[in-house]
DNA sequence: CCTACCGATCGGTAGG
DNA sequence: CCTACCGATCGGTAGG
């Protein structure tokens, strides 16, 4: 983290302020100061305080939101799609080293973030999509159902490491297939098709999606 | 809500913009217009913005820990125990007319407010004694028991009726049950055993708590 | 419950 | 990346 480039600093610590304290809380001389620069020197990397909201809801939102449209119309059964999205998901934000914990809602109504509300918007709809298959096609408990974004959501904020990129390790693997089998267990009408599920997830290739920076 | 006295029209309107904007994006000014008064005339009502965010932090977070304490230590099973903090937490939220949102984490940090964030601590504590009994004795799936705290927290927070106290319909109610049975048939080692739960629960009388403002 | 007003702090700029 | 500084807005007070 020390020896990140000062843009990535800033990214860093501004995302552990906003989630400590929300957006208008975090103050810019604080982040400064966190970063070790005088509070105007931040404005040679982000031209305002809304720039460095905005290259964190990229990884926070925009790309979690493309991978759920992707994997929402691919033609495997609503059970493997969702259980491969929630892997994929969970994943993201265990490797993601900003941590926004579960802020959406709140920073996308700001003023001049119109276009992530709409990537949530889409996000929320390519969820539901594959429930409503699920549903339609006797696979999904109804009344679950619409429990689920929430609770993944959730989930997946758990996941957000808050520490420095350190070596994610085994267990914090397989904790991410408990997170996704709970909320199939939830969900299915025969939760025993999980170990059916998980096997055809595996089988398939791994879908990665490598984390950039800058 | 048009008729509520001043000081409960400050808690409704403060409610929704710090759910909306955090605690320090929610101006004293924005809830003074809301409310229909000047700025200054809030500090009649209470003395400091921040004793306004106290004022809603009992019903949000004080009340329901002490209920969570109260049923963890009942001499049920843990599932029954479990299933039904999970129906009273439920419809807690749903019938509580200040939205909060989920945010207890963020404004429990906010210095002055070190006693709530014990209450925060002791709240997450019964649950999760609660969890561990029902691990030890088998009834509950000790992979799927760290994610349950944060799960109830959110499907509570999908119950809070931002809307004006009007009358929870029969529809949500029975939402409240699926909701608790979503939390249970992840966890339970046996999901048949909900059922039982559910008809033990309602065999027992009702556990009320009336919610007084001022 | 109002008008008038305060010191402190906010995000951001100028100029080096 | 720094020092010096700006107008706007913040929570809160005085006095009626």
């Amino acid at each position: 983290m020390a020896k990140w480039p000062t843009r990535d600093r800033i990214l860093y610590e501004a995302s552990r302020l906003i989630a400590a304290r929300g957006y208008h809380g975090a103050t810019t001389r604080e982040i400064a100061d966190r970063v070790g620069i005088k509070q105007p020197s931040m404005f040679n990397h982000f031209a305002s305080k809304q720039e460095i909201l905005k290259a964190l809801l990229v990884f926070d939102l925009t790309i979690p939101s493309q991978q759920a449209q992707r994997l929402a119309s691919q033609d495997a059964d609503a059970g493997v799609r969702l259980y491969r999205y929630a892997l994929w998901d969970l994943r993201w934000y265990q490797d993601m080293p900003f941590d926004l914990r579960g802020m959406h809602e709140e920073l996308v109504q700001e003023p001049g973030l119109e276009h992530f509300e709409l990537a949530l918007a889409d996000w929320t709809a390519a969820i539901e999509r594959m429930l409503g298959q699920g549903v339609t096609a006797g696979e999904f408990r109804g009344e679950a159902a619409p429990f689920v974004p929430d609770v993944l959501d959730t989930l997946s904020w758990e996941f957000v490491r808050s520490s420095h990129r350190e070596t994610v390790s085994d267990n914090a693997r397989r904790a991410v297939e408990d997170g996704a089998a709970f909320v199939l267990r939830a969900l299915l009408v025969d939760p025993t098709r999980i170990e059916v599920i998980q096997r055809q997830e595996t089988a398939d290739e791994p879908l990665e999606a490598e984390m950039e920076l800058t």
